[in-house]
DNA sequence: GGATCCGTTGTAGCT
DNA sequence: AAGCTACAACGGATC
């Protein structure tokens, strides 16, 4: 009798799922037992934890997965909350006289790898515990595979990308590169393990009213994005099915327009970030999605288009996976040193909770706190403001918001994303492109635009602003500050910095630092 | 081997 | 009102 103990990590799906297509098909397994662990980090709240709209997003992600097991498979999840090795180790104590083949997909992150190593001993010792991984089809190249080939090399763009895709994948006839089937959902007879695991597991309900816990007084926010499955194929369909002509279309966008007009919390991209970051949804089947609309005309190329967009979230995970101290800005070759101002925590402050005095800044702030999400051009300001363009504070602080806020956070991405924006990365764009936190030049003529409704919406003091100066309000006078009831300095705060003259100092300090 | 080009997405000011 | 130009000017790849 082998027990499949099945431990769902990066991907919270059924379709294109390695191990649960190998635990529901192969003969050797008699019952299985699908597990997911809390690191007891993630549960810390404000004290370093996951932010409330991830934890949401998990929460509500495991509780779709766990129904979808029960509708397809009959199986039930167990989660848990600890150390991995010490809850693994508790499963195994409770699983004693039976086989036990651990199942589960491969993590490049470090931080996960670390567990695997002792997992390998623990198979090594006994006869009785086995572990089965599966190639990560979080991304669409095998990055193992690609990092321990010969001709690897660290890419440094596009074109490298381009490379890389040509030597390990094959092209269809189409000209596309052959990223494989994803996996279906499988049918099994398999039974559900029934170890009573006495006590150590938690309920969903346990871990909704712990997180209720943790963020006390956000019981009523609404969230934006729900987590789970069901709602990541029912978002790919309305989003890229149904919308042949967007895909055909997508490029980078040359204006900055953030999110939908209808609604300010819609983006105007696909919104199916969360849903890749936590598996709910599988890379490849997203790329065979956009292949589809590609073959009804013609279509964007990489790297504009959304294929494009897929190839540079693969460089950063080769990157991740090859760069010691990706995380850290010490000791990582994919980071220059430069002198950022120490940590000033109203400056810090002021930017995470959007009261920078910058509407737009602001905007983009508040939405993510609210909401877990940010259109990537805002990322693109926000993150540009706090280090190189104005405030000249250390990358990694703003990273840490990022990872703890952002739905769509992942490691690998995360750090890519601000080693590229605060300029000290190969990969980065030229450093004195510094991006405008006012970037709207049409509202000094008075006409109306997405962003100042998208402004008028999250920063409500400014509600009644004239879009003349909504960017910039403490430029508006004194007369216009009253009839819009806002009081710049007081309902709204004055701008933290002299924009213009913090861009011109900085972009000196920054061009020291490089000749250093 | 020196010149030139390029880097997924710049800004400001002028006409 | 869109389009041009000047700005600033790195490092690596390529020719």
């Amino acid at each position: 009798m082998t027990v499949a103990v099945l431990w769902f990590r990066k991907s919270l799906r059924l379709h294109d799922n390695g191990a649960l297509t190998w635990a529901c098909s192969s003969d050797e397994v008699d019952s299985i037992l699908p597990i997911f662990i809390f690191d007891e980090e993630e549960l810390r709240g404000e004290g370093g934890g996951l932010g409330f709209n991830r934890l949401n997003f998990i929460s509500q992600s495991l509780r779709d997965l766990d129904n979808r097991l029960s509708d397809n498979l009959g199986l039930r999840l167990r989660i848990f909350s600890g150390n991995y090795l010490e809850v693994l180790g508790n499963i195994r104590q409770h699983l004693e006289g039976e086989k036990i083949c651990l199942a589960y997909e491969y993590c490049s992150e470090p931080r996960l790898r670390n567990s695997e190593v002792t997992l390998e001993d623990w198979s090594r010792i006994s006869d009785d515990f086995r572990t089965k991984s599966f190639p990560a089809r979080h991304t669409l190249l095998d990055i193992e595979e690609v990092v321990g080939s010969k001709e690897f090399k660290k890419p440094k763009s596009m074109k490298d990308m381009e490379i890389i895709f040509r030597r390990h994948l094959d092209v269809n006839s189409l000209g596309f590169y052959d990223v494989g089937d994803p996996l279906p959902v499988p049918n099994s007879s398999k039974s559900m393990n029934t170890v009573n695991l006495s006590g150590s597991v938690m309920e969903i309900s346990d871990l909704e009213s712990s997180i209720m816990r943790i963020y006390p007084g956000r019981e009523d926010d609404v969230q934006y994005f729900t987590g789970g499955e069901t709602e990541a194929l029912e978002r790919l369909r309305e989003k890229v099915t149904d919308r042949v002509q967007f895909v055909n279309d997508f490029r980078k966008p040359k204006t900055v327009s953030t999110n939908s007009k209808d609604d300010p919390r819609e983006p105007s991209t696909t919104g199916l970030s969360p849903y890749l970051s936590s598996g709910c949804l599988s890379a490849r089947m997203l790329w065979r999605e956009c292949e589809k609309s590609y073959l009804t005309g013609s279509h964007t190329k990489p790297p504009e288009s959304l294929h494009g967009q897929m190839m540079f979230r693969e460089m950063f995970y080769l990157l991740s996976r090859t760069v010691e101290n990706w995380d850290s800005d010490v000791g990582n070759e994919s980071c220059i040193e430069v002198e950022w101002d120490e940590f000033d925590r109203e400056k810090i402050t002021a930017w995470e909770t959007g009261n920078t005095g910058y509407p737009y800044i602001d905007a983009m702030m508040r939405q993510l706190d609210k909401t877990g999400w940010m259109h990537h051009l805002g990322r693109h300001a926000v993150s540009c403001f706090l280090t190189r363009g104005q405030l000249w504070q250390n990358w990694t602080h703003g990273r840490d918001v990022f990872e703890r806020k952002l739905l769509d956070s992942d490691w690998a991405l995360n750090n890519g994303n601000w080693l590229w924006l605060a300029g000290v990365a190969p990969f980065s764009m030229p450093y004195y492109r510094i991006y405008n936190p006012c970037p709207d030049s049409k509202s000094s003529l008075n006409v109306e635009t997405v962003n100042a409704d998208f402004i008028r919406y999250w920063v409500p003091e400014l509600r009644s602003f004239p879009s003349k100066y909504i960017f910039e309000p403490h430029l508006a006078p004194a007369s216009v500050q009253r009839t819009s009831n806002c009081i710049i300095g007081e309902d709204y705060p004055l701008p933290i910095v002299d924009r213009k003259l913090s861009r011109k100092e900085n972009l000196i300090r920054f061009k020291s630092s490089i000749q250093t």
